[in-house]
DNA sequence: AACCATACTTTGTGATCACAAAAATAATTT
DNA sequence: AAATTATTTTTGTGATCACAAAGTATGGTT
């Protein structure tokens, strides 16, 4: 008999390999990033804790880690919960993730070998067949595996966990607002990239990545969109 | 009788309308970031909190956090320790600084108004009198409090706790290296950054921020030279 | 019926304990 | 004496408990 709004974790088997802390931790990640939890909505480790069926430990342990990840927040009655986006901090996330990101293809360009390239080619074909079955969810993850596969062609990269943190922060409004659209048609920049890598020309593939976070982005159409489903967001769960 | 090197932290007084692993928190920050703990060094929660006086359960959750800002390393065997340097981890670090903050900074400057200039320009004053003083780690302190007022201009500035995790990076080295060098001159930049402030030109801010980084860490002179420091902190710790 | 003080419940924090995995040390063999 | 195995110790993980603060409901007063 809760009244606050109910949680559906989409729960994996746990490997027993893996410590239960880290196993809490990605499914709570996987939560957040699939918006499965709404913002605003208040967390508590009890809940979650028999919601998963562990101890309130490991719980405690994933949201200090998500928190210090800016995956969720700690308010200052130090609750947890989901941040709520405005439109504002979705601008300042979008313009992050194109200066750290274009920044980190740069650097991670001279790296990339053939096996790597044809890697990423590969993927490419699968984002167009996942866009042909309009399966958004799969195309959403394609496209961080292709992005995530070009900067670690750095083996010296460290700005990744800063780029998996803007993922995080902008992931579960994307996801409600994807949800909530019907038509979205994504121009394929990837190809734009991989030419770029080809010639090993860097300031080309800086700008086919900025345009295709750019666009990924630009799928409402008009700010006035973007504006009223971040509104919508903001209030979704009281 | 412990055969490690010992680990000296500088305590604190703990106020008691913050938690104790907040405490925690912020006193082993302080200590990665003053380089008092040393690269490679294994911590134990147990050590720790005999260290502090507290139960090993703030440890956990502030060795926890840390790690998860890159402060802190959690090897395969699931211990803890400083993460070592590599002049390419060093060099990427850098860059990184660079493509961030001068984004940061560029973002910042419609925000900055006469107030805030004036606090820039006060603590700008400070730095000169440090640098007179010598006082190295008051200029380290008093800089890192200048990019902080000039990031937080922008009120929905959400890149401060990535540069944030970069310092901490850089920081235990960067101390370590000034620690051994006698000369160092230190050029100012941040005139010619408040100089753009004022006029308004993001583009000659940005040339300004990314001079200061440079040159910042350009005091060891010569890549050779940065490269003995480096090997010569990685074995510190055996 | 609206407001406020009181009692009750829930929740995060921090301490303690049990246990298995990993290190370190000691013992044994080659 | 060097390498390998066995034993002991240390360590991280996870569970449980106690407690104070925050939140919620209750009951009485105006």
């Amino acid at each position: 008999m809760d009244k606050k709004s109910p949680i559906q974790i989409t729960l994996t088997e746990r490997d027993d390999s893996v410590t239960i802390t880290q196993w809490v931790y990605e499914t709570l990640r996987g939560a957040v990033m699939n918006g499965q939890i709404l913002p605003g909505r208040a967390l508590t480790i009890r809940e979650l804790a028999a919601l998963l069926d562990v101890s309130p430990m490991p719980i405690r342990e994933a949201l200090r880690q998500l928190s210090a990840e800016s995956a969720l927040e700690i308010q200052g009655n130090r609750r947890v919960m989901v941040p709520t986006m405005t439109a504002m901090k979705f601008t300042e996330l979008c313009e992050a993730r194109i200066a750290i990101e274009s920044h980190a293809a740069a650097r991670a360009l001279p790296y990339i070998d053939a096996t790597r390239l044809a890697k990423l080619h590969s993927l490419d074909r699968l984002i167009d067949q996942a866009q042909e079955d309009g399966n958004l969810e799969q195309i959403s993850i394609l496209n961080q595996n292709f992005h995530r596969l070009l900067y670690t062609a750095n083996p010296h990269q460290i700005t990744l966990p800063l780029i998996e943190s803007l993922w995080l922060q902008l992931g579960p409004f994307m996801r409600l607002a994807t949800s909530k659209l019907e038509e979205h048609y994504v121009i394929d920049r990837h190809n734009e990239a991989m030419l770029a890598i080809e010639k090993q020309d860097a300031f080309a593939l800086q700008l086919a990545i900025t345009a295709d976070i750019r666009e990924g982005i630009a799928f409402a159409g008009t700010p006035e969109l973007l504006h009223r489903f971040i509104e919508q967001s903001r209030t979704a769960a009281h």
